[in-house]
DNA sequence: TTTTAAAATAAAAGCGTTTACATTTTTCGC
DNA sequence: GCGAAAAATGTAAACGCTTTTATTTTAAAA
């Protein structure tokens, strides 16, 4: 465990001070490159790494970006995390990873990010409250939620235009000949779920189908086979199922298949998301693909613009994504 | 963008000099009750929160942990991310998230864990040179190989008996009447993949098996699919098929299904690594359970022995698991 | 009381940087 | 060459903490 060698080493070594190792190391300092070469050198031999520490500490910017995760058994988020991850690699940004245990983001985690300074916050399938954005507002922590929103607050949020995908959904299952609909939903306090069921509902009542039979499958696997077989229990009839994401469609379908029903003659069923697995040729799912480069590259513009103050408002962005058609949902017309 | 609070603050609100604000908030400081509080209750009203970057640069103690991934998108990977983010939250640490994006960590990954002087770092399948050991070591950090390790190195590691594993998992096919055995590897600079490979060839050598068809497939789903392809292709005797990893053999059962064979009923199908999906009905998959919370336990164990200097050398411990049989097995006898 | 030890507090140094400011060196027009 | 402006370098002051050292207050002993 050899002590770390400073700037202060490079500098004896170099025979200059430790303010010229600071400027050889930083882009834009008045400084010439035979001094620049010489200290490089010095470092290079010295194995010198600057402490981002100690630079946080006087330059107030940790470059560090908080983002916090509840779900990550669901592979949407993995993706999501890898691609945040190289997105911010290249703007020069570390990750501080946690994973909120509850479904409401806690006051400890909220605390250690800003505690660690981050510059911003990335809240991914996480409730946040109102005070929590407060929280973090006040100590000047930019926020942008992912794939969420909430009404109340004033953060900027880039999210799927989950009605809109809902509707079109509903436009789809009907145009295939489908008549008698069922919907799994994700929990009842997510803007995800919630929208992506006005949105579905609307297009089936303009069409005047005022009901549909719906069950809660908490966007897990377990939850959508649950609810596909409480659907299935009461409603015989459906001959077509709207997933809220598609983990749960995976579900469904499990249950469906071991039941008996054929997919997608018997049923069809569509998801939502178009994660990897949904291309897979045990489920050949169709859904919902949520433009997940774009929504990550606006998040992180987002998040950049509102960092370097260069953001009046915050801003809510949706994106529209689009219809991924494989084989699970069957022409009845 | 409020400016952030300090000590400093407090201490001028509380009447009380800047250093018994810090001794307030440690552990076991020599200060009053009273002025605990007094102090205490100044924060509260102002929002104070400790600087741990500025706690970090005095103690020389940032209390991160780096946690280096590369195949964040195999669902092993993000259940250990979380644990390790649970087990580490516990004991007050924070996790910085790095993604490798190669084969072979980085030589700026590598530089980045120093800049911010993690204490410790977690290597979970991503490929570590000994050069970038060494650089790590000559920083004083500890690292902790997860899943993996090389010989030649000295580097704290804990892994699944590998090579026991595969051998129980030989005998296991073996007892249960299968003659014609195929392997789906993982890359061949693996030590996961080569251990389970030798273990397995090891039991079969003993019974007088010499050779038998092998494919690479890359631990992914599409290597498995194409893997077992090529393995029926050429070798349509085959009745039972160990896949290194479970998402491999997802991709294998998923090809055999649709080139018409049946599971278990034609060709039987292990895997190893008991993520979630192998429970699901899809699959029912008949595969090795690496004891996950144990490894993250004595993982996290090793670490920080390392990081309070309680280590004389490092160690490398050995896990067993154990055989969950499913329904992808047939008993052949 | 007075003396002395122990506990609580304050003052100040220092962690490894960046950067404003002061000083020195270089460049360049005349 | 000379002088002035520009560029390069050095000096020193932060940044927000912890911790050592010095000082004050409190408690205990006499």
């Amino acid at each position: 465990m050899n002590k770390k060698v400073t700037a202060m080493d490079v500098a004896r070594l170099a025979g200059v001070s430790q303010s010229s190792v600071s400027r050889a190391f930083s882009k834009n300092a008045s400084i010439s490159n035979k001094k620049r070469k010489l200290i490089l050198d010095a470092a290079e031999k010295l194995g010198y790494q600057p402490n981002a520490i100690a630079r946080g500490l006087i330059t107030n910017q940790s470059r560090i970006i908080g983002i916090v995760m509840r779900d990550v058994q669901n592979p949407f988020y993995p993706e999501v995390l890898e691609k945040f991850y190289s997105r911010l690699s290249e703007e020069g940004y570390q990750i501080m990873f946690i994973n909120s245990q509850n479904d409401e983001i806690q006051e400890h985690e909220v605390s250690q990010l800003i505690e660690y300074s981050v510059e911003g916050v990335i809240i991914t399938d996480a409730l946040l409250t109102s005070a929590a954005v407060q929280k973090l507002n006040r100590n000047g922590i930019s926020v942008v939620l992912f794939n969420r929103y909430i009404s109340d607050s004033m953060s900027n949020a880039v999210i799927c235009n989950n009605f809109s995908a809902g509707q079109k959904i509903g436009q789809y299952l009907l145009d295939t000949g489908h008549r008698h609909l069922g919907f799994i939903s994700g929990p009842a306090n997510t803007s995800t779920s919630l929208d992506r069921s006005r949105g579905f509902m609307d297009t089936l009542q303009k069409h005047g189908i005022e009901f549909i039979p719906m069950e809660d499958g908490s966007f897990t696997y377990q939850g959508g086979f649950a609810a596909a077989k409480n659907l299935m229990k009461h409603h015989d009839e459906i001959d077509a199922l709207f997933c809220a994401n598609d983990i749960m469609a995976f579900g469904a379908i499990d249950y469906l298949t071991t039941a008996g029903y054929r997919i997608p003659e018997d049923i069809s069923v569509i998801g939502f998301d178009n994660v990897k697995m949904a291309d897979w040729s045990s489920y050949t799912l169709t859904t919902w693909q949520q433009p997940v480069d774009e929504m990550i590259h606006q998040a992180v513009k987002l998040m950049l613009e509102d960092i370097n103050g260069q953001q009046e408002e915050p801003e809510m962005n949706f994106v529209d994504g689009c219809l991924i058609e494989r084989a699970s949902v069957k022409d009845r017309r």
